[in-house]
This record gives C-alpha cells, structure tokens and sequence, in this order.
DNA sequence: TTTATTTACGCAAACGTTCCCGATAACGAT
DNA sequence: ATCGTTATCGGGAACGTTTGCGTAAATAAA
C-alpha cells in the first residue's frame, strides 16, 4: 500500500551532488551557486518533490500541529470554535487535530496521553465534566507543554485562559427576565465541577440578588452531563414543576440545555412564555426560527477560537519559557427575542419590529 | 520552548544496555530475558517514557492520522460526520486532522498539498462547490494514495464513495410535498457542479413527472456558494417570488439552504405553510421546534462519517492494492413536520399527535 | 609568487526508532 | 574435546532532513 515518494536523496543521485547541497540549495542558501540552486529546482520540480513533514518533525522537534480536545464536535459552539481555531492555524501553517472526550475523564486522559507524547505541538482543552482530578495535564504543564484552556477552564494551572463573561452573560439574562416582570426564575446548568457552571450560576445569583430576589436553592438545577443524557433535563424540568411555587421563567446555561429544555417543555405540552419563559446560553443559528424566537446569550465562539491558539502559538513560538499568563475574556451578546417575553404586555409586539435589526447572522 | 522527552536512549543508557535491548524489551521481544524485560519496563515506568510516533512514523512511512477537508466545520451535518469519523479513529488509534476549504477550489488544493505530503495515510474529503478541476486529487490518486470520497463525490477518480442516496430523498421530500396538495413546487439548490445537486435536482423533477407534475425550470434556483452568501438566497426566493405563477412551496437541498430559505421568508413575512410550504435537507437537532417545525430529510451524518473511514482504513491497511471500489449509499429518513402540510386540511391535526414517536434525537 | 580569503560543495552526525546481522556464552550431544 | 543449538544481547544501518565542520579550488591581497 505505500506508494515511494520522491526524496532528497533522489534529487541528490539523479544529479550526482550530495544531500547536503540539495538541501541549502532548497532552502535557498548562500553557499550554493545560483546555477546548482536552478538545477536542483528545476529537478525537484521534475521529479515532483515534496519535503517529508515528518522528517523534518523529528529533526526539529516540532509538528506543527496541535491538539484541540473537546467534549463534543457535534455541537453549535464547539464546531464554531474549531472552526475559528482551524483558520488561524491554517494561516499560520500549523494542522489541527481534534479529538472529543464525550464529557468523559478517561478519554480525556487517553486523548490527552495520545496527542501529547509529542506529536503536537501544544494543546488546546475544554475541560470533560467529569474532570476534577487534573494531574494528566499538570504533570504535562509541569514539562513545559504548552496548553491554553477555553471555555471550561480551571484555575488550578497557571496558564493561558479564554473564556467569556460568564458571570455578565448570565447576569444580563437573568435580569432580563426579572425586568420583564419574572419573579420565580430557574436555572438549568451543568455539572457544578465545571467552571462556566460556576460563573454562570454566580451571574445568575448575583443578579436576583441585587434586584431584591431571593435565591431559591429549589429552582438550581444541575444535569451532570450537560444534556448529553436527555433524562437529565427531563428530570430537572419535572423537579422544577412539581414544586409548589412553579418556576415562570428557566435559563438554561448552554447550547445542548437550552435545546434540551425546550424540547421537553414542548413534549410537556407547556407553551413557552405564556407558562413559562426561557433564554439559554446558545450559539444555534437558527434561534430566530424557533417558536417562539428564542432569547439567547450567545457566545462569541469563532473568536474564542482564535484567540486561543493565536495564544497558544504564542506560548509555542517563544524563546524563552513564558511567565506571565493571560486570562482574556471575551464579552457575551444577549440576543432578545420572544420566549422571555410575558404576552402581558405589549412589549411582544414591539420586539416584533426589533427583530429585523438583531444581528443577521450569515 | 523545547521540553526534553526521555527517549530510549535513556532508558539504555541508565541500565547500562544497547538501544536494541531496550525497543526488544519494550516490544516483548521473545529474544530478550525476563529479567531484563523487568527491568528495562520499570525504568520505562520511573522514567516515564513515551514512544516517539513521529520517529516511528519515519521508520515505518506511515503517520497513523488521516485528513479530512470539508468546506465548512461548523455545520450540523459536517460537524456530525467529522464525530463518526473521530469516534472510529480512535477505536482504531488514528488521528484526525480537519481542514475546511471554505467552498474555495484554491484552498481545496492548499490543503491538500499540505496533507498529503505524507503527513497523512489517507484523505476524506467532501469537495468545494468551486472545484471542478480534479488534477490535484488524480494526480495523488494516481501514485496510490488512499481517498474516499463522502457527500460530495465525484465519479472521475475511482476509489470508494459514501453518500446518502440523494435521488431518493429528494423523490421522497417532493412527493410528499405532491401528496399533500402541492402544485408549484420550486427548489432551491447548490452549484450545478456538485454531485449532490445533480442527484437531488433529479430526484425532484423524477418526482414531479412520476406524479404527473410539469418541470418547470423557473421553479429551479440555484445557489452557486451553498447559501455561505445570504444574497444567494434572498436573490433566489426574489426571483420564486417575481414570478407570475408564485411556488407554493420550496425545497431546499442543503443545510444551510434551508435555514437560509426560512429565515428570508420570514424577513420577507411569509407565511410557512400557509403561503408557502418548506422542506429541506437538515440535519438540525431542533427541527421540531422550529416555527413551524420543519419537514426535513435528514442524512445518517455520523453513519456516512464512520463508513467513510472504515473503508479508508481499508484502503490504508490492506496489504496489496485495492482494485474494486465500493460507492455505499446510505439511507436518508424523511421527518414529515408541519412545515410542509398545508393548513387547509386536518392533516395538521394528525401531525401534531404524530410529532412525539418522531425520531427522539438526543 | 606566496598568503589570506572567499566560494561552493561534501562528509557525517543527529533526531528516536526498529530490525537485520552478528557475537558471545552456556549447554547438551556427539 | 569438538560441534551445533539455544538464549541473550550489541552494533549499526536505515527512515529523510538539516547543519556544523572540513576542504578544495578560485580569487584577491600582499
């Protein structure tokens, strides 16, 4: 099955130089006269050569490639951010690899064990829910292995970080509901373990608080595998409505849980927001298609892509071992649509006509 | 930047041994004594050695990563194909290198070149809407480098092939359209290039025929980048609805096409179904909850993803050169929704209690 | 003419592995 | 005592490159 490819030694024997001379001469070297760099051109040209990555990989130590572990490809946000990963590494010669853990800590140890020995040339990581022991990744930072996390972060390695404003999106959806008059607002997040649930639900608390609500501890639902199992969101859905005091607005804190939610509400056969109103964390194109147009945070994804492995390649591409880590985030876009708005008052038809400026998204 | 990896070099040379002993021992070569397997796997072990795959990939020509080129990452069907792929890849300890070509045949090439110097073992790729020149792909095809084709094939190059089959989820989505009282039906599709185009174009109009129906090539728009251009489909529905016979109903042949198509209708505040019906090619996980929920034929992504690499993984493992191609037709599912029945009869009634045993996705 | 400098190239080591070939010692068979 | 086996290990080439060093010839400076 392997086809021989042309190389350096067969430009070498056809023109009876040495390996050497053709190398400088291909890399344009001053020590080799312009007449032999035309030879060797032309016949590498001929001969239809092509540099061996992997030689030369194992020579410099380096890939020029990186890793991209993420729970899931199959997701709005995620294939957004590689999508955003992929064009920066693209411009910059680098290839990316992606790798999914399935939410699930040993794979997330295999894949990490897999893509590190080496074969790439830094990580970029959204942690697996399941993740709370990180000495996988620690032993590897400790070496000097390059990661920067997104998304789901942990501040347990001192590294680059790029994550949005978790607690200001949450913060801003949660008020949004409160100012359109919700007084029993639930949350439907992820495992406590990961960091966005952590600033989420703050966000979330934060802003009941400073607006004169209370914290209900009964209305702070957690589905551990972020939706992945669809029983977890029916489950916190049938915990939220059969409490005496039902929720009349739920924020779900991402892109599976939002889905997730307003599938169940609409097999429960409740309407959403005349029963109950909803915004959710999401990166759907399609959330003004959605009955009702759905409220949503969305993520600034492609650019969170970007901005992580252009700080990867940052930590790559330096001299000198890097000290000084950053934290960027980036700001989230609350996009109001209808499912958060009580029919009650007029303001529904009003968002009728906001609804044409609300950002075309392609 | 470099972290130093402790290679077998130093295993060897910490007990005192050859290099040769050591990759023995390693491999449990049955020339080696147990004694010196022990020792040499606990030195392994307090060291904690990891093989270099890029030093084996030298050795042995072959780097054990495949490449896949999509136009586009973030894409529900894309995006789910690429997590059949990966799963399977990593059952069988391959890894997967993505790179879109954003519809363009110039970065189509790029990527290629960069992929295929060997870096890769093999290739999937679903081709840009701009490429109709095939010499880059013939060329590395012709010197026994494993391809197969998904989605967007082509019948120029000879190697295995994994589609759904187009012709038939296009007959299946018109007749239902027909069946269901539809006189005018238009269809919104890609370039004229593309594979897909010709074979769901043609399932349409076999429909419209079969069922006694007139072709009418003014009902025929398409849309050369895919709807990655939201002009693309404005102009398309425009010039639908200039018409002096206005369709009653559009079928949209891709993803983004679909979502596109209803977006601008509403823009446009037309109705969906009572002014005009929609079904489309999608692979949305949201379909259901879309206003109204969609009428869609989906495609069996992850099964097209994971057939795609299994028989490139043939093609790269078998030991002589592989002469019969296999082209896998794989089966699309029509979700029948409210989006494509008219109003007029109680057949929305039934849909509605139809809507839950519909297809649980996730 | 001699010496110093430049020009243009080759040799060989190195990157981390595997594996073909020997080599040595121990041991039983002759 | 000699020979063929077997068990156990080391030497070194090879995979495709790059690159430090050496060196011959050519040129310039003396």
């Amino acid at each position: 099955m392997k086809f021989e490819a042309v190389t350096i030694k067969d430009i070498a024997r056809a023109l009876g130089i040495s390996t050497s001379t053709v190398s400088r001469a291909l890399r344009d070297s001053y020590e080799i006269s312009p007449e032999t760099k035309q030879l060797v051109l032309d016949c590498a040209e001929k001969l239809n050569y092509r540099p061996n990555p992997i030689a030369l990989s194992l020579k410099e130590r380096r890939s020029r490639s990186i890793g991209v572990i993420v729970c899931e490809i199959a997701n709005n946000f995620f294939s957004q951010v590689i999508n955003g990963i992929e064009s920066i590494a693209y411009d910059r010669g680098y290839n990316v690899i992606v790798s999914q853990s399935r939410e699930s800590y040993e794979r997330e140890v295999i894949d990490l064990q897999y893509l590190a020995s080496r074969s790439v040339d830094g990580l970029l990581i959204s942690l697996s829910t399941e993740t709370n022991d990180l000495s996988h990744l620690k032993s590897l930072h400790a070496k000097g292995f390059p990661i920067v996390f997104f998304d789901r972060i942990t501040e347990e390695i001192n590294t680059h970080r790029v994550i949005v404003d978790n607690f200001r999106g949450a913060y801003d959806a949660t008020e949004h509901l409160i100012k359109n008059g919700h007084k029993r607002i639930a949350v439907i997040s992820n495992s406590e373990f990961l960091s966005i649930t952590h600033e989420r639900v703050a966000g979330y608390k934060e802003a009941l608080i400073a607006n004169g609500h209370e914290v209900n501890e009964h209305y702070v639902q957690h589905c551990f595998y972020g939706g992945m199992i669809f029983e977890e969101i029916e489950d916190a859905i049938n915990k939220l409505f059969t409490q005496r005091n039902k929720p009349d607005a739920i924020f779900a804190t991402s892109d599976k849980l939002t889905t997730g939610c307003l599938k169940t509400l609409k097999r429960r056969g409740l309407k959403v927001p005349d029963d109950v109103s909803v915004v959710g964390f999401s990166n759907t194109d399609i959330a003004e298609l959605i009955d009702p147009p759905l409220t949503v945070v969305r993520q600034p994804a492609i650019e969170m892509g970007k901005a992580a492995i252009e700080l990867l390649l940052q930590l790559i591409e330096s001299k000198r071992p890097i000290k000084e880590f950053e934290k960027r985030i980036l700001t989230p876009e609350l996009q109001i649509r209808e499912s958060s708005i009580k029919k009650t008052a007029k303001v529904a038809e009003d968002l009728t006509l906001r609804a044409k400026p609300i950002h075309l998204q392609e």
